[in-house]
RNA sequence: UCCCCCAUAGCUCAAGGGCAGAGCGACCGGUUGUUAACCGGCUGAUCUUGGUUCGAUUCCAGGUGGGGGAGCCA
C-alpha cells in the first residue's frame, strides 16, 4: 500500500462517525468514586453552558480548551472528573415561552439536548453520568436549601431600598449586573426603584473574599484579580465624628485622609440620602427638594458621565469640625453617594479636585494644610493630593503624611471623636427577582407570624405551571398571579399565608454547582461532605473573562459560607483559572447585526471536528482572541491528513507486536520525538497549546522526512515517532488520534494510552556550536564537546582563523569565555 | 484622567544579556499517479530615543502604539 493511496483514505467525517458509534460503548471517562482508587485525582471543569440554542464558536473554542487538558490528565492516568451540566434558569427560557405560548422548560429542555448531542459529536471527554440542569427540582430543592441556611446564619435578609430596575426585563438587577449605568443583559438604561428585596450579605466577607486572593496570584489571570480587588474596593482610613448644630446625634464621615481634616472648610451629604432631608433646615426645604427632585431624574448614565459640572445646595446647616472647633457649613450634593462610607463627608478642598471643583462653583474657602511644594489650589483650580509636609494643622505641624495618619487617629481615638476604619465599595449583593424562570425563594409571610422560612422537608417549594402569557412582564413577578400558589399555609402556626413570589438570581443556582457534580444524585444535602472533600476544590477552571467579577466572586463567597458552616474544609472554590479568549470575525465580536456570524455547525460539517478543534487550539494562545478571518480551518485538516499518512506508512511496513529494536532508529529523528514529548508535556502544563500544536507540526515534518529520505517507514524510529505523535494529538484531535492508533495496531482507546515519557539520555546533545566573536561581532564557529572547559575553549578560540583576521594584528585585551556556547574577544 | 499588561517575519507565536526560529499563509521552483498531494526554496523581522555593558532584541528611563481595568467610592 502506498502512502498515496492511504491519504484517499482520510475521511474525517466517516472517522467520526465510526468513533462515535464505538466510544459510546467504552465509557472511558467515567471519575471514580471509590475512595480507594489509588490514583491522584483531578478536577477539571469547564463553565457549564447556558442552554440559549446550539453550541456557538465561543463554545467551540472554551470546550476545546478545557477538554484538552482534561484529556492530558487522562493520559496521565489521573482520577479525572470532567462534568457537564447546564444553567437553565434564566430569562430567555421565558421570553421565548411568552412569544411561542408554551412553557419555558420545553424550550430549555430541548436546547440542552441540542447541545448534549453537539458535545458529544464535538468529542468532549465528559463524564456523562453526572449530568445535571440547575431547573431541575431536584437541583433547585438544593439551592433553596442553601437559602434558607443564609437565612439562618443572617446571611439572607430583607431590606427596602432603591434598587437598579430594568424597565425592559421588568425586574431588578444586582449592581454587578449593571454596566455602564445599562442592563448587562438587553443594554436598557437602568433606573432607581424602590423595592423590598432580599439581599446576601457578602460585605460580611469583603475582607476574606480580598485576604484569600493571595495563594489565586500565579494561578489566576491577572486582570481577573485586579477586577476583583477594584470591586471590592477597599479603602484604609477613619472615621471622624462631627457634631451638627441643632442636632443631638453626631454624624460620622468616612475619609482616607485624616491627615487633613484642619483642611475641612465644609461638609457634604449625599442629596438623595435620608440624611439630607433630616438635615436640611425648613427655611432651605424648598430649594433642597427641588434640587432633589433634579438628582432624583438623572440616570445613573447621566450621574457617572466623566467632567460634570458640580451641583448641591446649602442645607442653612453647621457642622463642627472637632479638632479646630470650626463651624462648616453642611451642603447637599449628588457627587457625594448615599450608599459609600456614611453617605457624608467632610471636604477638603485644598487636596480633593471633587471637593476643590465644590469650593470653586460655590465660593467656599479653601485652605492648605499639607505643604506639597505645588502653587496654591485656591489659584491653579488643581487640587494637590499628594505626598507632603503638614501645616496650619496644629499638632500634626512637620508631620508627614503617614505620621499625621497615624497621629490625627490616635489624637481622634483617645477623645472618641473617630476611630481608624476600612470602607469597602462592595454591596450586598440583590438576589430576588420578579421572574418565573428561576427558583422560588422559600419563604412565606404570615400575619402573625411574619417572615417564616419553609421548612426543610417541604423543599422544593416547586414552580406552578405557568406558560405563555401568564409569563408576560407586568412589574410583579409573574408568580403573584398564581393566587394558589401564592396562597399557603404558615408552617409555623397553620394559619394563611403569602408565599414570596419573587425567584433567585441565577447566579445563586451557579454558585455551588461545580460542588453538586462531586455527588449529583445525592438526596441528603446539596453535596455528599466526604465526596466534595475527595474532589474538590476544582483544580483547573475554563470559562470567559466575562464571569472575571460576578460569577466567580459569588461562588468564592458561597465557599467561604460553606466552610464556615463546616461543611467545606477548603476556602476558595478554583485553584487555577484560565480565561479563553473570544472567537471573533474581522475585528468584531460576532453578533446578528453585523452580520459576521459565523456558523459553527456549518464549519464542523464543511472541515471536520478535529480541524476545527485545533483550528481554535492553534489560532492563538488560549487566552487570546481568535479573529475567525485570520484562520484556515483546512490548513489543519491538511495536517491532520499529513498525521494520517504518518501512521498509514508505519502501519504499512510493521506492526505493533514486532518488537524492533529501537535503538538502531535514526538517532536524529529520536532526538526530535523526545524533545517534542518534554517540551509538549511542559507547554500543555502551562497551557500554552498553540506551541504544542506547533511543536507536533514539527515533529510530522521530522517524521516525514525521515520515511522520504532517510530509514523509510520502515525504520523503528518511525513508528515511535508515529505512536508519540498520535497520543500527543489526542488532546486535540481524539477521532484521527483513535483512527491512526488503531492504524498502528493498537486497541482503543488512545485516549488512555498513557502519556509518553522522554527519554533524558536522548535530550542531551554531546556538541555544542560554540560562536567565537570579536568586539561583539561574530567572526567564527567552533564545533566543540558540550562540556568543555573554559581554558581549552579560549585556546581553541584565539587559534580561529576568523579572530586572527579580525584582530589583523591588534592584541587582546580580554577574553569573555561562556562554555561551550560563546567567547567574545576584545581586542586592545 | 488614573492604574496594569503588551510590542519579535504577512498572521499566530518561540527563544532570550551572546548565531533571532517554528508553524501557518503567500509566492517561486521541482516532482508525481495533476479537480490534488508531496518535496525544496523564498519572505531577510526584535516599535522609537537615550542609558548600562566587552556585547542589548533581552536590563533601565522617556516616547509612541495596542489591549485591559477603574471611573465622582471621599
Amino acid at each position: 500500500m502506498t502512502a498515496a493511496e492511504n491519504a484517499d483514505r482520510y475521511d474525517p467525517r466517516a472517522i467520526q462517525q465510526k468513533w462515535q458509534q464505538r466510544w459510546a460503548d467504552l465509557d472511558t471517562f467515567s471519575a471514580s468514586d471509590d475512595p480507594a482508587d489509588p490514583r491522584p485525582r483531578r478536577y477539571v471543569l469547564d463553565m457549564f453552558p447556558y442552554p440559549s440554542g446550539d453550541l456557538h464558536m465561543g463554545h467551540a473554542e472554551a470546550y476545546a480548551v478545557g477538554d484538552a487538558m482534561a484529556r492530558y490528565y487522562f493520559q496521565r492516568d489521573y482520577n479525572v472528573l470532567h462534568p457537564i451540566g447546564w444553567d437553565a434558569f434564566g430569562l430567555p427560557a421565558e421570553n421565548a415561552a411568552i412569544r411561542n405560548n408554551t412553557h419555558p422548560a420545553d424550550w430549555t429542555y430541548k436546547n440542552i439536548e441540542t447541545q448534549a448531542a453537539s458535545f458529544r459529536n464535538y468529542a468532549v471527554s465528559f463524564d456523562w453520568s453526572r449530568r445535571l440542569q440547575t431547573c431541575d427540582p431536584a437541583y433547585y430543592r438544593w439551592t433553596q436549601w442553601l437559602f434558607l441556611r443564609f437565612y439562618e446564619r443572617g446571611l439572607a435578609y430583607r431590606k427596602d431600598g432603591y434598587v437598579n430596575w430594568c424597565p425592559v426585563d421588568q425586574t431588578v438587577l444586582a449592581n454587578e449586573q449593571v454596566i455602564n449605568g445599562r442592563c448587562e443583559r438587553c443594554g436598557a438604561e437602568v433606573i432607581r426603584r424602590a423595592l423590598t428585596q432580599w439581599y446576601f450579605k457578602i460585605t460580611e466577607y469583603a475582607d476574606r473574599l480580598l485576604a484569600d486572593m493571595a495563594p489565586l496570584e500565579g494561578k489566576w489571570p491577572e486582570r481577573v484579580l485586579l477586577m476583583q480587588r477594584n470591586w471590592i474596593g477597599r479603602s484604609e482610613g477613619a472615621e471622624v465624628r462631627f457634631s451638627i448644630e441643632g442636632r443631638h446625634e453626631p454624624v460620622t464621615v468616612f475619609t482616607t485622609r485624616p491627615d487633613t481634616l484642619y483642611g475641612a472648610t465644609f461638609f457634604v451629604v449625599a442629596a438623595d440620602s435620608a440624611l439630607a432631608n433630616e438635615l436640611c433646615a425648613p427655611e432651605h426645604a424648598a430649594e433642597f427638594e427641588s434640587y432633589l427632585a433634579e438628582v432624583r431624574k438623572l440616570t445613573d448614565i447621566e450621574r457617572q458621565a466623566a467632567d460634570r459640572e458640580k451641583t448641591g445646595v446649602f442645607l442653612g446647616r453647621y457642622a463642627i469640625n472637632p479638632v479646630n472647633n470650626e463651624r462648616i457649613e453642611v451642603w447637599a450634593a449628588d457627587y457625594v453617594l448615599p450608599d459609600y462610607g456614611t453617605g457624608a463627608i467632610m471636604a477638603v478642598p485644598a487636596h480633593d479636585q471633587r471637593d476643590l471643583d465644590f469650593a470653586r462653583k460655590f465660593g467656599l474657602p479653601v485652605r492648605v494644610v499639607v505643604d506639597t511644594r505645588l502653587p496654591d489650589p485656591a489659584q491653579t483650580g488643581t487640587a494637590t493630593p499628594g505626598e507632603g509636609t503638614l501645616v496650619n494643622s496644629g499638632p500634626l505641624d512637620g508631620l508627614s503624611k503617614s505620621a499625621a495618619i497615624a497621629k490625627i487617629i490616635e489624637i481622634l481615638a483617645a477623645r472618641d471623636l473617630g476611630r481608624a476604619a476600612t470602607s469597602y465599595r462592595l454591596r450586598d449583593w440583590l438576589v430576588s427577582r420578579q421572574r418565573f424562570w428561576g427558583a422560588p425563594i422559600p419563604i412565606v409571610y404570615c400575619d402573625g407570624c411574619g417572615e417564616v422560612a419553609v421548612p426543610d422537608d417541604q423543599l422544593p417549594v416547586l414552580l406552578p405551571d405557568l406558560r405563555g402569557q401568564d409569563l408576560a412582564p407586568k412589574g410583579a413577578s409573574p408568580l403573584a398571579a398564581a393566587t394558589d400558589w401564592v396562597n399557603t399555609e404558615c408552617p409555623k402556626c397553620g394559619g394563611p399565608a403569602k408565599r414570596d413570589t419573587d425567584t433567585m438570581d441565577t447566579f445563586v443556582d451557579s454558585s455551588w454547582y461545580f460542588l453538586r457534580y462531586c455527588s449529583p444524585t445525592f438526596e441528603h444535602g446539596p453535596f455528599d461532605v466526604e465526596a466534595v472533600r475527595r474532589w474538590s476544590p476544582v483544580d483547573l477552571y475554563v470559562g470567559g473573562v466575562e464571569h472575571a467579577i460576578l460569577h466567580l466572586l459569588y461562588s468564592r463567597f458561597f465557599v467561604k459560607v460553606l466552610h464556615d458552616m463546616r461543611m467545606l474544609d477548603f476556602v476558595e472554590p478554583f485553584t487555577a483559572l484560565v480565561n479563553q479568549g473570544q472567537v471573533i470575525n474581522q475585528g468584531k465580536a460576532m453578533s446578528k447585526s453585523l452580520g459576521n456570524g459565523v456558523d459553527l455547525g456549518l464549519q464542523l460539517a464543511e472541515h471536520g471536528v478535529d480541524a476545527i478543534r485545533l483550528t481554535m487550539i492553534f489560532a492563538s494562545p488560549p487566552e487570546d482572541d481568535i479573529d475567525w478571518a485570520d484562520v484556515r480551518p483546512e490548513a489543519l485538516v491538511r495536517f491532520l491528513t499529513r498525521v494520517y499518512r504518518v501512521a498509514a506508512d508505519v502501519a504499512s511496513v510493521s506492526s505493533a507486536a514486532a518488537a524492533a529494536d529501537l535503538a538502531a532508529g535514526d538517532l536524529d529523528l529520536r532526538k526530535v520525538t523526545h524533545k517534542t514529548i518534554d517540551e509538549v508535556t511542559r507547554l500543555v502544563e502551562s497551557t500554552r497549546l498553540n506551541v504544542a500544536v506547533a511543536r507536533l507540526m514539527e515533529l510530522v515534518s521530522a517524521a516525514r522526512r525521515t520515511i522520504d529520505s532517510g530509514g523509510g517507514a520502515a525504520d523503528p524510529a518511525v513508528r515511535e515517532a508515529a505512536e508519540t505523535l498520535t497520543v500527543l494529538l489526542s488532546l486535540f484531535a481524539p477521532y484521527t488520534a483513535e483512527e491512526c492508533w488503531e492504524l498502528l495496531g493498537h486497541a482503543p482507546s488512545v485516549a488512555l494510552a498513557g502519556w509518553p515519557v522522554a527519554d533524558p539520555a536522548l535530550l542531551v546533545e554531546e556538541t555544542a556550536t560554540c560562536v567565537v566573536q570579536v568586539d561583539g561581532k561574530v567572526r567564527d564557529r567552533l564545533e566543540v564537546p558540550a562540556d568543555i572547559g573554559e581554558d581549552e575553549l579560549r585556546e581553541l578560540a584565539l587559534a580561529a582563523p576568523g579572530v586572527e583576521r579580525a584582530l589583523a594584528g591588534r592584541g587582546v585585551r580580554t577574553v569573555i569565555v561562556r562554555a561551550p556556547k560563546l567567547v567574545n574577544v576584545v581586542s586592545a
